[in-house]
DNA sequence: TCCTTATGTACAA
DNA sequence: TGTACCTAAGGAC
């Protein structure tokens, strides 16, 4: 269940165990993607790049595995010896030293280089990569009459913001969720922009989504630490009736196009 | 054993 | 706006 910060470390680490050396033995036990698996296998992974929370496999530089975890998607690497597949295992790959399972993801499959191209063209900047223009993020934010935190998720606008992010970063500039994109100032824009790219960078490095400042940490605060399977210290994610770290206001949560929003209505007033 | 839930997206109406 | 899809874990029975 990754945002995009997953991804971007995915990328990382398929490229540091398969890139170069030997090319892996690539199958899908479970069957879906067994044509592709055979065209690749013993091939060359050559490179590796995430846009967004899409993530590109790529083999002799012109073939790419497009891969999309969706909801469920889930990737464990391990090193020999490599265990049995489940018949949910959609993609292993296996060289000497190392094995990596993909399951249930929404997308894996093998692309061209025109096609990956085209899902480039239909996502926004990244804060994570560094070809990103959050200029263009903002026109079309300060034009619109959605949500901000409709806007944040819309993939189109911005790539790689998914939920955690979402509440997290506008908790941070004391945002209220409601407030309309054209109303956003470019002064608040590019402090959005801004911390995101700092945290979803923190996020890469420790796996993890961690957004409370140092003098709101569970040491720092004296209150025990969070302990829930997303795994980062948050200021309003899934924390619903829990007080708010800065004013003890009861965190509030409401769905929003089918997504549940957490905020705290006191610290981002309407 | 069934039901609910989840860091997501695409497509139909 | 609703629904379908992908999977696994936890809780209610």
């Amino acid at each position: 269940m990754p945002e995009g910060h997953t991804i971007h470390r995915l990328a990382q680490d398929y490229a540091s165990r398969f890139q170069g050396g030997t090319p892996p033995e690539v199958t899908s036990p479970q069957g879906k993607f067994s044509d592709s698996a055979a065209l690749l296998t013993h091939t060359e992974l050559t490179t590796t790049e995430a846009h967004g929370k899409h993530l590109f496999l790529g083999f002799r530089d012109t073939d790419w595995v497009h891969i999309h975890l969706g909801l469920f998607g889930k990737v464990t690497f391990g090193t020999p010896p490599v265990p049995p597949p489940t018949d949910t295992t959609r993609l292993r790959l296996t060289n000497p030293t190392a094995y990596v399972d993909l399951k249930g993801p929404t997308t894996c499959a093998l692309i061209t280089p025109q096609e990956k191209q085209a899902i480039h063209a239909r996502l926004g900047p990244d804060p994570l990569r560094d070809d990103a223009d959050p200029t263009a993020a903002y026109a079309r934010v300060h034009r619109s009459r959605t949500t901000i935190a409709a806007l944040l998720l819309d993939q189109k606008i911005i790539a790689g913001v998914g939920n955690v992010y979402r509440a997290e970063v506008l908790f941070r500039h004391h945002i209220d969720p409601y407030r309309p994109g054209k109303d956003i100032t470019p002064a608040e824009w590019d402090a959005i922009w801004t911390d995101l790219v700092a945290l979803m960078r923190e996020g890469v490095r420790n796996n993890r989504i961690d957004t409370v400042r140092p003098e709101h940490t569970p040491e720092a605060m004296n209150r025990p630490p969070r302990v829930d399977d997303h795994g980062g210290e948050v200021y309003v994610y899934r924390r619903t009736s829990q007080p708010c770290h800065l004013c003890t206001t009861p965190i509030r949560t409401a769905d929003l196009s089918s997504r549940n929003l957490f905020w705290c209505p006191t610290c981002q007033p309407a």
